[in-house]
DNA sequence: GTCTATACTGAGATAGAC
DNA sequence: GTCTATCTCAGTATAGAC
């Protein structure tokens, strides 16, 4: 996963300078910033001013290329999404056998990259719990849907592209909520207060620790 | 679990006969509607007049009891956290070995009781989701560190109640969170009309299926 | 213990200029 | 492509009666 991908420029360095863009570009800042507000505050917490803000641009025309927050909010998990499956596809193309450990074999090797992606993305400020939130809202018509065509779609991804078994798949996708929730949870505020939360929170990030220490949002941050 | 606890009340029958009841009676009946409804649209989706309305009384009056929405919220994961740890301990309790088939351990055997419970708990509406809605909203100050308290008190069940090694627990949890989104994410809705999803849900809900499919709420009920 | 009436505010959306 | 000004409504909270 790229650590310094162009991904986050919208939120480094807001738009100041009142610089006309194309709308593509500026459509593509605004959802990341999207991304962060949804992923703090939830669907109905978070505000278009707040995601107009973060992105550098007035209220209205976050509005005005998204017509609705609701369809923000879709473009939002699209964009989660999409990245979502390009780091898994990205990860799991990339077959580096050379320094493999002997004993392991390629799937183990796949496993621990698609898992290690995965926790990367944290580095993309709320895409985890922008998804998280939208899975919790099932019941909301249009929300709702779009929310369970993209988790399905993960699904077939571990299913048919990964080529996991049923509960192979289920273990994945159970752990990767689980990172979700401790991600929103922002548990590493309470980490090394209490041995048991240290535990807690070590047991769920097994790889690259320090890393995700370094990169989880926390405490009375935004995002 | 029992099916039709006291629990439900609140929901089934509205108070419309003006009956002037405790407050603490009131108060429990608002929990109950406070759960579904935040459960469904969250903390900040959800209003007080929703929750006032599914308990059957007037909007300030919820109010009046909770001092705020904030406050009610806060009472209302309590009120989860305590049935959901009440339900672990009384599954934990029920060593009911007479029916138990022989080549299973009493610890997998509590393991499945415990697992059996929390799917259980579907029958309160809202209590998983509600939970989870919670779990999100680390970065709130009051929110958030409450939640963390509550994470970390069902993490403590695991490991010192149940005596289960940290990435047993682990894997517990992660289980739960699997499980609690599929709830909020309605994927019922879905099950039968393709394939991959009945496998999905069928792969998350591997006991008393029909049990679930039954009591799960779905598509457009309100919760 | 519980209600009705209402004050107040925040936030999504629209109009229209540049 | 982008802004300022503003309308409008929903929703929390308060006041005060019964």
């Amino acid at each position: 996963m790229q650590r310094n991908g162009s991904g986050a420029t919208a939120l480094d360095e807001p738009n100041e300078t009142g610089k006309r863009l194309s709308s593509d570009e500026r459509r593509r800042q605004i959802l990341i910033a999207a991304m962060a507000v949804f992923g703090t505050r939830g669907y109905e917490g978070a505000t278009t001013d707040e995601v107009a803000r973060a992105a550098g641009v007035s209220q209205p025309y976050v509005v005005r290329l998204f017509g609705t927050k609701e369809n923000l909010f879709l473009a939002t998990i699209d964009e989660a999404l999409t990245r979502l499956l390009a780091a898994f596809r990205a990860a799991l193309a990339a077959d580096d056998d050379a320094d493999r450990d002997p004993g392991i074999t390629e799937g183990k090797a796949a496993g621990k990259r698609i898992g290690q992606a995965y926790v990367d993305l944290i580095e993309v400020r709320g895409l985890h719990q922008t998804l998280a939130h939208a899975y919790l809202l099932g019941s909301n018509p249009v929300i709702g849907a779009a929310a369970r065509r993209g988790f399905a779609s993960v699904w077939r991804f571990f299913r048919e592209e990964m080529g996991l078994d049923a509960d192979e798949a289920r273990a994945f996708m159970a752990e990767g909520m689980l990172i979700s929730t401790m991600i929103g949870l922002r548990i590493v505020d309470d980490y090394g207060s209490d041995p048991q939360i240290t535990e807690l929170f070590r047991s769920c990030f097994p790889t690259e620790l320090p890393h995700v220490l370094d990169v989880l949002p926390r405490g009375t941050e935004r995002w």
